[in-house]
Order: C-alpha cells, then sequence, then structure tokens
DNA sequence: CTAAGAATATTTTTT
DNA sequence: ATATTCTTAG
C-alpha cells in the first residue's frame, strides 16, 4: 500500500489534478472510510460538480478506468477486489451524506449549525451583495452616534476622496480586518507639521539657484508658491540638480539642500500616512460595527460576512474543543482542491481541523490531510487568495509535496509553446512533459493593429476547416471585451456562448429602463435626460406616467422606444416581483440576476478568469482590447509569504523620498506582475488541439512573454460525435405577448420558458427540501427559509400557495404510508450518462420508494421517463425491489401517478 | 534632441 | 489617477 496521508501534489495546468483527487477519494472509500467522514473542498460550484460526476462515473465504469490500477496501488488492494465491491461502495456513496462543496458553502453549513452561538439566525440568506444605500444609512448613523462626523470629514479631506471610494475601501478591509493590527495606529503618536520648514528649505535652494544666470524655463520651474505646487515640480524627484539646465551653475551646496529637502518630504508624507491610518481605523470600526448589525438586522449575510464571523465563531467565541468535537466527529479526511487560492482567513479556520487530524489521537486515528494546486495558477490575489500558504503549510504540517509533470491536455506542440513562453519568467517554472499519444497540434501567434478582424478571420479559418463552433473558445482580459467580442462575432452571423459575467441591470436597455422609472419616482429632470442619452433620443420624448401602472408602463416605454431586447424582457419579469415603483427604485441596484444567456450552441467566450479550471479543443486568446487599468488602492500591502507585515499610504511619488515605502512598493508590483503572468498562463494552457494568441502590436498583454509571431504544427479536426444525451436546456426565454416581439425575438431557436413556473417550482422543491418531518412544524420552519431564498422572485400569493399546496401533502394519507422508513432527501444519483436528484427515496423493509414532486401536470410524459430512469439506477444499484412514484402538488388536490 | 508641463484618453479579475 | 502624446523653450 502506497496510501501517504499527507500529501500535496503540486499540479501544473492539465496535469491530471481532477483524476488524482478523484484516486484518492475512491482509494479512501475502498479501503473501508465512511463518505460522511471524508470532507473535499473547492472554490467553485462547477469543480465541486465536476468532481462529484467524476467520482460517480468513475466507480460506475470502473473496470475500463485508468483511475483502477491507481486505487488499487494507493488502497493495497488488488483490482479484482475493487471490481467486487464496487457495487457496495457507489451504493453506500450514493446514500451517504456528500462532503463535495466549496469552501464557502461548507462555512456557510458550519454557521447555519452554530448560527445561535453567533447571535444569527439559522435562516439566514445568502447574499451577494450589500444593499449599499441601507448600508450607508447605518453607518453615518453609527458615525454620528459616535461622534466621529469630524473624523469622518477629515479623513475624506485627507485622502481626497469622495464619500463612495472610502465606503469602496472600507469595504475591501473589512473584509481583511482579522489580518490588520488595528490597535496599532491608536497610541501612535503624529509626527510634527513640517511643512513650513519644508518651504524655508526650499526656498533656500530657489535663492541659491537663483544667484546664478539661469535660462528662463529655469527660473520658472523654481518658482513655487505652495506645499502643493513644490511636490508638483519635477526636480524635487531628482537624485541630483546636475542636470538639464542647471548642469552648468551647479553647485554641491545645492545637492546638499536637494537630499534635505527630500527627506523632509518623506517626514511629512509619513505624518500625512500615520494621520490617514489613525482616522482610517478609527472610522473602519464603525463600519465593521454597522456591518454586523446590518447582517443580524437584515437576517442577509454576504460570504465575506459568513467567513469572517465563522472565524470568529471557531477561533475567538467557542471553547473550540467544543466545538471542534461536534464538528468533526465525523470528519476524518480532508481533501483541498485549488489550494493557491485560499485566503489567509480561510486557512486559519481550517487550520484547526488539519491541527486535529495531524495529530492521529482518538477519533482522528487514520486521518489525512490531502491537498492540490498550483502557485502557477493563482490568480485570485485580489480575492485575498495567498499563494504564499502553499509551500507554507505543507511545511508546517509536515506535508510532503509531489510535482505532477505529464500534461494530459494539451497536445505537444501547445506544451512546448507553454514551456518556452514561461520558462525563466515564471520563478522556478519547470517545463511540463507531453506524453507520446499527444504529438501534434497547432500554435500560432498573430500581431496584428486590427484585434476583431483578425479574430473574426481565425474564426472563419478555423470553422472552413470544419472545426465546430462549441469546440471554439475565445478568452478575453474583460467582460466587457468579451462583450464586444459577442458583438462583431454575432453580427458576423456567428452563434455565441458568453460566460462573461454581465449583470442584467448593466445592459443598456435595463439601464434606460431605470432611468426612466427613476424620472417617473422622483420627477428629477437628471434622470430624463440620462434616459434620453441612453435611448439617444430627445428628453422631451420621455413622458412621465403614473407611480400606480408600474409594469403596464415600462411595457409601453419599452415599445415606444423599440428596446425589447431579451434583457428588457427579463427585466420585466423581474419587475413582478417588487411591491412597487419604490420598491424598484430603491431596491433595483442590488439585483444580482445575470443578462440572459445567448444561444445556447456556439463559440463560446469567457474571460481567462472565468476559464480557469477549463478546456476547449480550439482556444483564441484575445488580446486586451483596451488599455490596462491604472487605478491603484490607497493602500499598499506588504506581505512577507502569507503574513501581512505592513501596510503603506499610497501617495504619489512618495517612493522617491521613502526608502521602506518603495521597497513595499516594488514587491507589490512584482506581486501584481506575478498576477497578471499567472492568468496569461492560465489563458495558454486551456487549449487541447490548437492555441491562436492574437496580439497587437502596441501595450500588448502579452508583452511580459516577449512573443513573436509564427505559426507551428498542424491542424487536425475531430470528427464530431453526434450529440449523446440531451441535458435540460438551461433558461430559454419566452417574450411577453406584446408589440413588435416578432421582429425583436424571432429567433427561432427559442423555446419558451416561464420564468415565473419555474421560479415557483424550484420554492416548492426548497420548501420540501428544507423539511425536517413532514408535520406543521417544520413546515413553518421551511416556509421561512424558502422565503429568504426565494420572496423576492416569487409573485404575490405564491408563498400561500406553496404552503397550502405542502399543508395537503402532509395530510395525504398515501403519502403518509409511503413515507414510513428512512427517509433520504434530494438523493444525487447518475445513470446511463444523466446525473439527477430524486427528491425524496424512502428506504423500506420490501425494497426502495422514490417520490418526485411536481408543480403542474405539462410534460407528463417527461416526468414519467425520468422517474422510470430513477427507478432503474437504484435497483440496479441495490438489487432491491424499486417503486417510482410522482406527486403532482396541484392548486387544489394531490395526486399521485406510480410508474412502471 | 531633451525635459517640463499641458493636454488628452482611458481606466479588472469573482466565490 | 495615470500613462501617453503634444507643445515648446533652449
Amino acid at each position: 500500500m502506497e496510501f501517504n496521508p499527507f500529501l500535496a501534489y503540486e499540479a501544473s495546468a492539465g496535469s491530471g489534478k481532477t483524476f488524482n483527487l478523484v484516486v484518492r477519494y475512491l482509494s479512501l472509500l475502498f479501503m473501508g472510510e465512511n463518505p460522511s467522514s471524508i470532507i473535499a473542498l473547492t472554490f467553485t460550484n462547477k469543480a465541486a460538480n465536476e468532481m462529484l460526476e467524476r467520482i460517480i462515473i468513475t466507480l460506475e465504469t470502473l473496470p475500463t478506468r485508468g483511475e483502477l490500477a491507481q486505487i488499487a496501488r494507493l488502497s493495497g488492494i488488488d483490482e479484482s477486489r475493487l471490481l467486487e465491491e464496487r457495487p457496495k461502495i457507489l451504493s453506500r456513496f450514493l446514500r451517504s451524506d456528500i462532503q463535495i462543496s466549496t469552501i464557502d458553502k461548507f462555512f456557510g453549513r458550519i454557521l447555519r449549525k452554530f448560527a445561535l452561538n453567533a447571535g444569527l439566525m439559522p435562516t439566514f440568506k445568502t447574499i451577494q451583495r450589500q444593499h449599499e444605500t441601507k448600508l450607508l444609512e447605518r453607518f453615518l448613523n453609527e458615525v454620528e452616534v459616535s461622534r466621529a462626523q469630524g473624523a469622518l470629514i477629515h479623513l475624506s479631506l485627507l485622502s481626497d476622496k469622495r464619500l463612495s471610494d472610502l465606503f469602496e475601501l472600507l469595504s475591501a478591509l473589512y473584509s481583511k480586518y482579522k489580518e490588520l493590527n488595528l490597535e496599532r495606529y491608536e497610541t501612535i503618536e503624529i509626527p510634527v507639521d513640517i511643512r513650513d520648514q519644508i518651504m524655508e528649505c526650499a526656498k533656500e535652494l530657489s535663492l541659491l539657484v537663483n544667484m546664478y544666470p539661469l535660462s528662463d524655463r529655469a527660473r520658472k520651474t523654481m518658482q513655487f508658491d505652495s506645499y502643493d505646487d513644490l511636490l508638483g515640480k519635477t526636480w524635487l524627484l531628482k537624485p541630483s540638480l546636475e542636470y538639464w539646465d542647471f548642469k552648468k551653475i551647479y553647485q554641491p551646496k545645492m545637492d546638499e539642500l536637494l537630499h534635505e529637502l527630500q527627506h523632509k518630504i518623506s517626514l511629512q508624507m509619513r505624518r500625512r500616512e500615520v494621520l490617514y491610518f489613525k482616522e482610517l481605523f478609527s472610522i473602519l470600526k464603525l463600519y465593521i460595527r454597522s456591518r454586523q448589525s446590518m447582517a443580524v438586522q437584515s437576517n442577509e449575510l454576504s460570504f465575506d460576512d459568513i467567513t469572517l464571523n465563522v472565524h470568529t465563531l471557531l477561533r475567538e467565541k467557542l471553547e473550540s474543543e467544543f466545538l471542534y468535537f461536534r464538528l468533526d466527529s465525523r470528519l476524518k479526511h480532508l481533501l483541498l482542491d485549488e489550494f493557491q487560492d485560499t485566503s489567509v482567513i480561510q486557512f486559519d479556520i481550517l487550520r484547526p481541523l488539519i491541527e486535529e487530524i495531524r495529530s492521529g489521537v482518538g477519533v482522528n486515528e487514520g486521518g489525512s490531510f490531502f491537498f492540490v494546486g498550483d502557485v502557477k495558477q493563482s490568480i485570485y490575489r485580489f480575492r485575498g487568495g495567498v499563494s504564499a500558504l502553499f509551500h507554507q503549510v505543507a511545511e508546517l504540517f509536515d506535508v510532503q509535496v509531489e510535482p505532477l509533470k505529464i500534461n494530459y491536455r494539451s497536445r505537444s506542440e501547445i506544451v512546448e509553446f507553454v514551456n518556452r513562453s514561461f520558462e525563466g519568467k515564471i520563478k522556478g517554472y519547470t517545463p511540463q512533459q507531453s506524453p507520446p499519444h499527444l504529438s501534434g497540434g497547432y500554435v500560432e501567434v498573430m500581431n496584428t493593429d486590427d484585434l476583431l478582424l483578425t479574430l473574426n478571420e481565425r474564426i472563419a479559418s478555423l470553422i472552413a476547416q470544419g472545426v465546430v463552433p462549441e469546440d471554439i473558445a475565445v478568452l478575453t482580459a474583460t467582460n466587457k471585451d468579451g462583450s464586444a467580442v459577442e458583438e462583431t462575432l454575432g453580427a458576423h452571423g456567428y452563434d455565441v456562448v458568453t460566460e462573461t459575467t454581465a449583470r442584467l441591470i448593466a445592459q443598456r436597455s435595463v439601464r434606460a429602463i431605470i432611468e426612466y422609472l427613476r424620472y417617473c419616482y422622483f420627477g428629477e429632470p437628471i434622470y430624463r435626460f440620462n434616459c434620453a442619452a441612453l435611448l439617444g433620443r430627445e428628453p422631451d420624448k420621455i413622458i412621465r406616467m403614473k407611480a400606480d401602472a408600474l409594469i403596464s408602463a415600462v411595457i409601453s416605454f419599452v415599445k415606444q422606444f423599440e428596446i425589447a431586447d431579451k434583457s428588457a424582457m427579463m427585466f420585466i419579469e423581474v419587475l413582478h416581483g417588487y411591491r412597487d415603483l419604490e420598491e424598484v427604485v430603491f431596491e433595483c441596484e442590488r439585483l444580482e440576476t445575470s443578462s440572459p444567456q445567448s444561444d445556447l450552441k456556439g463559440i463560446r467566450i469567457m474571460t481567462v478568469h472565468k476559464s480557469k479550471g477549463l478546456e476547449f479543443e480550439h482556444v483564441i486568446v484575445l488580446d486586451r482590447l483596451g488599455m490596462a487599468r491604472s487605478h491603484n488602492d490607497a493602500i499598499v500591502y506588504e506581505y512577507e509569504g502569507a503574513q501581512l507585515k505592513g501596510m503603506h499610504y499610497r501617495i504619489k511619488n512618495r517612493e522617491i523620498f521613502d526608502e521602506n515605502y518603495a521597497k513595499a512598493l516594488e514587491s507589490e508590483k512584482k506581486a501584481s506582475d506575478e498576477d497578471q503572468l499567472n492568468a496569461l498562463y492560465v489563458a495558454l494552457t486551456r487549449a487541447v488541439e490548437s492555441l491562436s494568441v492574437i496580439a497587437k502590436s502596441k501595450n500588448s498583454w502579452f508583452d511580459p512573454l516577449e512573443l513573436v509571431a509564427f505559426s507551428k504544427g498542424n491542424l487536425e479536426v475531430k470528427l464530431h460525435e453526434p450529440e449523446v444525451l440531451s441535458t435540460a436546456k438551461a433558461i430559454d426565454f419566452k417574450a411577453l405577448q406584446f408589440g413588435r416581439q416578432e421582429e425583436t425575438l424571432s429567433s427561432p431557436k427559442e423555446e419558451s420558458y416561464d420564468y415565473r413556473a419555474v421560479q415557483f417550482g424550484l420554492a416548492l422543491h426548497y420548501t420540501l427540501e428544507m423539511m425536517g418531518d413532514f408535520n406543521r412544524a417544520s413546515l413553518e420552519i421551511a416556509i421561512e427559509s424558502m422565503r429568504n431564498r426565494y420572496g423576492s422572485v416569487l409573485q404575490a400569493g405564491a408563498i400561500v400557495q406553496i404552503e397550502k399546496r405542502v399543508e395537503r401533502l402532509i395530510d395525504d394519507t398515501t403519502f403518509q404510508s409511503l413515507t414510513q422508513g428512512r427517509l433520504y432527501k434530494e438523493q444525487m444519483i447518475r445513470h446511463k450518462g444523466n446525473i439527477g436528484v430524486i427528491d425524496l427515496l424512502i428506504e423500506q423493509e420490501a425494497g426502495w420508494i422514490i417520490i418526485d414532486y411536481k408543480s403542474g401536470r405539462e410534460e407528463e410524459m417527461k416526468h414519467q421517463e425520468q422517474v422510470n430512469r430513477y427507478c432503474d439506477a437504484i435497483r440496479s444499484s441495490t438489487g432491491c425491489l424499486t417503486e417510482g412514484y410522482i406527486c403532482y402538488l396541484l392548486e387544489d388536490r394531490i395526486e399521485w401517478v406510480k410508474c412502471l
């Protein structure tokens, strides 16, 4: 047996990370570990789902899988024995409480479990965006109560920033505050103001220079009438005055004065920094307080809120022994994916769990800790990810780190190109190897001045060579670039699938509607002008409507200005969820709904960040269409490994005067250059068969790689097999029946889709899932959590409807008799290439019962087919008698349909 | 040809 | 806010 309980893989792109995670997971299962004692954490839902799916597929088709030999090697159990055990392991796995999730969901679960200890309700809702106006209100109130208005105003003046920028900074610091030492600046003394001294010194220098004959322009630049004016002078930033027009008259005394001046300015800047941090941290405390009270009051928590609360709970509040005993009484094995993206605070929460596993005493005997990641693919520093944790943690827990060197994803030409491009650029880059069966492939680097034109040509050429659009992915630097690509490709008649994250309310048509609604509500002309500008029309064409006819007014507005695109349609649907105009005006900015997807088949377009962890046959990486961003944080963070060592206040040109600051700035620049390089590494390692890099000649994103235009290899086009399984269609959209929809929305591919009915169905299922037992008391709690989650998207009366229907189900005698036995809710099942979720699975002595809830009778045949599939799956994996029922929770009655 | 300063264009990534 | 381009004096 080769199972090493403490192991980490440094897994370069395409080196079989998921394969190894699956092998590890399954080895534990075959070695007799309980599935619920293994926790596997990833960063994205996609990755979590993929892992689960791979585990199930591997178990189902084990005899033919490459994983088999590896599992045998790790577990020390021979292959025939593994195959013998397989059905038992599979059925046990499917019936267990499987702990494969994202790290955020895991923390969410912990917090829900101990919510009352944290002063929260267990029914809290997870949100993506704070209610900003309310938060600002509360914050300002907090400021007033603490009589800190002065500090807030001072801070605003000091940083020369608007309140909204400051608010953004506070929000960023909030997610980091556990790492900061807020008290440090409370006792620190404020250095004295020496601006007068500085001006005196500068005037002395000016006088000295003016004693000599000098050009007019040099004389002019030696004039300054204020401190700020002085700081704008270029000569101040030079190491010596012995240059330019000053050269002829240079005296050593001039540099003496210059250096004295520079030193004094560094002290003055330090003073500004101390003042800034003092004020900032006192204000931050108020912000934290308002943020936390807001979470409690609204019963809504963001990801940050959850993580911070779990941290407080586990590391500060509760007797950790008691808590961890409850938490990990089942938890013996920890598997972490994409470890390089873990933040300090996330690791700090997991740390005691790992320590306990590592201690290997008591219940933890035989536990294991395994993590995989790739520091080269660390691109989430801006979100708190600290790649230095990878090696630091390995050392801390004495975990052996092994590199995975072979690339099983890309053809050899691509692997070689990537090796060539990054060797010597990324620190410690070791070239990847390409196995013999993956030789070939095609790579090209193109230089162009018209990126979109070249992109179009490239795509046309790929398609002409027989590549299907679904196999092409265009990777962009920003979401905005993605939209631009979507537009041109669309204009050229290609189908596209966009996976850029575009919020519905960011779409032009929706923005116009929102401005219009604001105009209607407030009556301020500014909104009218905004709206007119967005529409490109005359402001006097926009007529204010009455507040009571929200939906119909919006519909006629959309009709009048002919903006009935998919986004506008979807927004109208969403508007049904709002009580009135007032609510829309004040709440719509936090609407997280994404704009509807384009067609489901076609060329994929996404940002490099979104593409992480994915692979595509043919990849085109497009240079940035605009300039790189030039905005910088107000604070320069100084990290040593994973440890935050210091913070500096960013002041223009400060690096000239202050050596420490210069060092911090330098190391931050290095880190951000690394991020950029890592993003490029991610981009260039997504391709399987062919890779095209489209670079512009000036200020290219690819500059750090020093690429030269070339092309190499041959494009082999894979013949596409006909579609094997038809997966459930993602959101398609049906327009409301009005106006010009034939013209604007008559793409033949569109299928009908009733947004409200789907939301209703989801809410009904969620309620049933949330019920501990099928009785009134449980229903009440379940309705509460459903209200939290779906309240905003449901129509008036829907919640009452759901409650009525579930009540009727509880009272139903058929239901009561069927549910005698052990109940398993929302059981994941995989059968013949399809993954499904069984709403309710009941283990009775005679066999298994499957119940599938439905809220309406449409597509009855489909439902039967689906339940029959579940029956098949359960029957074949357990060998027991299985019965399937569809339970229709209709408006006025319960109906049962027995399958098979 | 050079440096200073004015004028101008453009400005993320997301669980 | 900052990187780039433009203008101009010497």
